[in-house]
DNA sequence: TTTTGAGTTGTTCGA
DNA sequence: GTCGAACAACTCAAA
């Protein structure tokens, strides 16, 4: 006999059918399931701007996958405690299953949740599925976590298997009940004006379907180079599944094993390809050992770095007009796109805290609001990396200079002349440095420094000497 | 407990 | 133009 008391299954950052615990369990035996998605009010399950963008569209693709398989999405607001209980109350639910997330917030509601439902005698079970491995998972041999990345690979290459991931039910039952639901566009998630999304609409396909479909292409088409390619900004070499997998539209276990058995990959390759994979698990230990990451310097030494406040430079930075075209040109890919390549994150990040020394929490806020794969995770414990003041922390002396990362990743320019179009006549050999081009080549690319683009808001050379003199008060 | 080798992503300088 | 060394010293993780 099917079980005809029906369970909710509470959607967070796993908007996928496939390779899914908590949906399974919830609909195990015909079970009726009703999946419910709650927009919380508070930081739990806060998003920056582009990435509401991004959650919309794929919240649409949801429903639609539900409908087709016969059960409804639900969607409410509000205090997920409160949420949960109402439902419960009008389907006659006795049983909860989710995704376990692991922000310091999430955990704390996700508790006291668990601890509610139980004494209320509704079962309440939690699953694995947003990382490889349980950030509690993996303890050095003295019992702490992990605070250099290679050891933490190590161990994970040499003693943990990722789970095989599990296929989408095929069919789902519908509750009897019928709760209502919200809608997408009473939430009002894209704002329509002015339509700064626009430039996310070519590039992305939010949803399951187009995260399978990116994961396909990229081992069909890039994955064999991506280890010669992948700090190549003005070529295509990268996944680009960061997005599907902030939000879970695609379980990293898929993406492991989806690799590993590709056939057309170098060892080399391969390898590469899984450590930037392995790396957001780190992300995940890191913050899961240190709940303040967001916040906090990890390494408290930074506690006393002499950060400067110019909001005027910080303005320059987030509009890419700093007169680097590198620099600016991450900046307007990221507003445009909502992404931004990672090798100029590096160089982005590093320009930000090094050669204007503003504080590194400016920079994460701000990549938080405007990239469509912000993480809780891993854009903290980036721009801790860089800023020095992280785990595995690069050496005080690595300060970006924009002009050789730019000619060495970009050489022919082509990356600057795609988003900084003002500069797209200079000739590659001074599309990095237009400040030290000569007047008339200048001239016939037909740009005014200081008034078609700026003017190098610093020196980067004495910036980079201000920058190594501020580290060397705090150290020791 | 002590020792040992190593640590994602760089730049500059001088030969 | 190319190449190797220097750039601090420290902390981490395992033996």
């Amino acid at each position: 006999m099917p079980n005809k008391t029906p369970a909710i299954y509470w959607i967070r950052k796993d908007l996928r059918l496939a390779d899914n615990r908590a949906l399974l369990a919830a609909s195990k035996d015909a079970r009726p399931v009703i999946p419910v998605f709650i927009r919380e009010d508070d930081s739990a399950g806060a998003l920056g701007g582009a990435q509401a963008w991004w959650l919309e569209r794929s919240l649409a693709r949801l429903a639609e996958a539900y409908e087709k398989r016969g059960a409804r999405l639900i969607l409410r607001s509000g205090d997920p405690a409160d949420v949960i209980f109402a439902l419960i109350e009008e389907t006659g639910a006795k049983s909860v299953f989710w995704n376990r997330r692991y922000t310091p917030d999430g955990i704390a509601t996700d508790t006291a949740l668990k601890r509610k439902l139980g004494d209320a005698g509704v079962q309440a079970e939690s699953f694995a599925g947003h990382i490889l491995h349980e950030p509690s998972k993996f303890r050095t041999k003295t019992g702490g976590p992990y605070k250099v990345y290679t050891p933490f690979w190590k161990a994970l290459s040499a003693e943990a298997r990722v789970p095989d991931p599990l296929d989408a039910p095929e069919e789902l039952t519908t509750a009897n009940a019928k709760p209502e639901s919200e809608t997408l566009s009473d939430w009002r998630l894209y704002p329509g004006k002015p339509d700064w999304a626009a430039g996310f609409e070519p590039l992305w396909t939010p949803g399951e379907r187009g995260a399978r479909e990116r994961l396909d292409r990229f081992i069909d088409e890039f994955a064999e180079n991506y280890a010669a390619s992948r700090d190549r900004p003005d070529i295509e070499a990268t996944s680009m599944l960061s997005p599907h997998l902030a939000l879970g539209e695609i379980s990293p276990a898929l993406i492991w094993h989806g690799i590993n058995r590709a056939k057309n990959l170098s060892a080399e390759n391969r390898k590469k390809f899984l450590q930037e994979l392995v790396w957001r698990d780190f992300c995940h230990h890191l913050l899961f050992h240190s709940p303040d990451l967001a916040t906090k310097n990890w390494n408290d030494r930074f506690d006393g770095f002499e950060w400067v406040e110019d909001d005027e430079a910080l303005a320059a930075w987030t509009r890419g007009k700093t007169g680097y075209p590198i620099v600016d040109a991450g900046l307007r890919q990221l507003w445009r796109e909502g992404t931004m390549h990672n090798r100029v994150r590096m160089i982005a990040a590093s320009f930000l805290v090094k050669d204007l020394m503003i504080d590194w929490r400016s920079g994460e806020e701000w990549f938080r609001d405007t990239l469509v794969d912000a993480d809780p995770a891993s854009n903290p414990a980036n721009w801790q990396w860089v800023a020095g003041s992280g785990a595995d922390a690069s050496p005080f002396f690595r300060v970006f200079n924009p002009v050789l990362q730019g000619e060495k990743f970009d050489p022919d320019g082509d990356y600057v002349r795609r988003y900084v179009p003002e500069l797209a006549a200079l000739p590659a050999k001074h599309i990095h440095a237009p400040f030290d081009a000569p007047k008339a080549v200048l001239e016939e690319a037909g740009i005014t420094l200081g008034e078609t683009y700026p003017k190098p808001i610093v020196d980067h050379k004495a910036a980079r000497k201000r920058a190594l003199a501020a580290f060397e008060k705090i150290k020791g």
